[in-house]
DNA sequence: GCCAACGTTGGC
DNA sequence: GCCAACGTTGGC
């Protein structure tokens, strides 16, 4: 059975972003960079390595045809580079299983997939690259309005803008769009116009160290805010997740972080862990 | 390179 | 089941 449109359209598509960093990184030997460029080199790409419970839900909501956002993150300039759409819908994540992958999850097994990926199909690229700088002066922003040059995105555009998750839920490299806000990114990314907007206001001040991160508890507010309402209508990103409390115990499941946590602190009463669930699913291994 | 935010872990 | 601690994400 479907739950319903995260988005709030009971009917109609949903829209979506997912996030790709454009800049090299190493993970594991290998360089996990993919960019808008390489995107439209290939036209076509599995959306591989996702590992976060909530980002692969909404990927399994997702259905052919279906429009997304491409967006530019851990970089120089992150924000939206490219238009894209649902080409093939979720099915196992086999890099899950590769221990050469960088995102390698030796607790999943074949037989019972953990993790899933879509295809996506690159539509275009925006013709003016939507920045996030933008996204979050327009959040940012007291006005209900639009600021000058933006008026064709209207009171509409801007309050859907206001409700993305993107600002206030940065570590969620999937997530949903509302069609408004759908709307209102390919205008701005068709459109511009805010080449006279100052989107860096304010650098800091050398005396004042913490000049830049002085908004930070207000955004830290919003998002709180916005968790909360998540939380009242119930976040997905639990449910339909069978084994999401079941898995921790054997937490190989990242293994860096793992490591590193079990020799997290031994208390001076630390007798060598009794085994729980731990040694129940171990044992249940043939 | 720094560090706030936040998802996950795991002791209690 | 709560919540402190931890490591990672990702903007800056």
């Amino acid at each position: 059975m479907e739950t319903e449109a995260t988005t709030g359209a009971d009917t109609g598509p949903n829209f979506w972003l997912l996030k790709a960093e454009p800049d090299s990184r190493i993970v594991k030997g290998k360089d996990v960079k993919f960019s808008v460029d390489d995107f439209e080199a290939v036209k076509t790409s599995p959306w591989e390595g996702v590992r976060n419970y909530e980002a692969r839900n909404s990927m399994q909501k997702m259905k052919l045809g279906e429009k997304a956002l491409f967006y530019h993150s851990n970089c120089k300039n992150p924000g939206i580079a490219a238009f894209a759409e649902i080409l093939k819908e979720a099915y196992p994540d086999h890099t899950a299983w590769d221990s050469e992958h960088p995102y390698y999850d030796p607790k999943t097994k074949q037989d019972d997939p953990k993790w899933f990926m879509v295809d996506l199909k690159f539509v275009s690229r925006a013709q003016h690259f939507v920045p996030l700088a933008l996204l979050r002066f327009i959040t940012d922003s007291a006005s209900d309005s639009p600021p000058a040059g933006l008026e064709y995105l209207g009171d509409a555009g801007v309050a859907a803008i206001k409700a993305m998750d993107l600002t206030t839920r940065g570590r969620l490299s999937v997530q949903p769009v509302s069609e408004a806000a759908w709307t209102a990114i390919q205008q701005l990314a068709s459109t511009g116009g805010w080449d006279e907007l100052d989107l860096n206001p304010k650098k800091k001040s050398p005396a004042k160290k913490s000049a830049d991160t002085a908004d930070r508890p207000a955004r830290a507010a919003k998002t709180k805010a916005k968790a909360k309402k998540r939380k009242a209508k119930g976040s997905d990103s639990e449910d339909e997740d069978e084994d999401y409390q079941e898995e921790e115990s054997d937490a190989e499941v990242i293994s860096k972080t793992t490591s590193a946590r079990r020799k997290r602190k031994a208390p001076d009463d630390y007798q060598e862990l009794p085994p729980t669930r731990r040694r129940a699913k171990a044992s249940s291994q043939e």
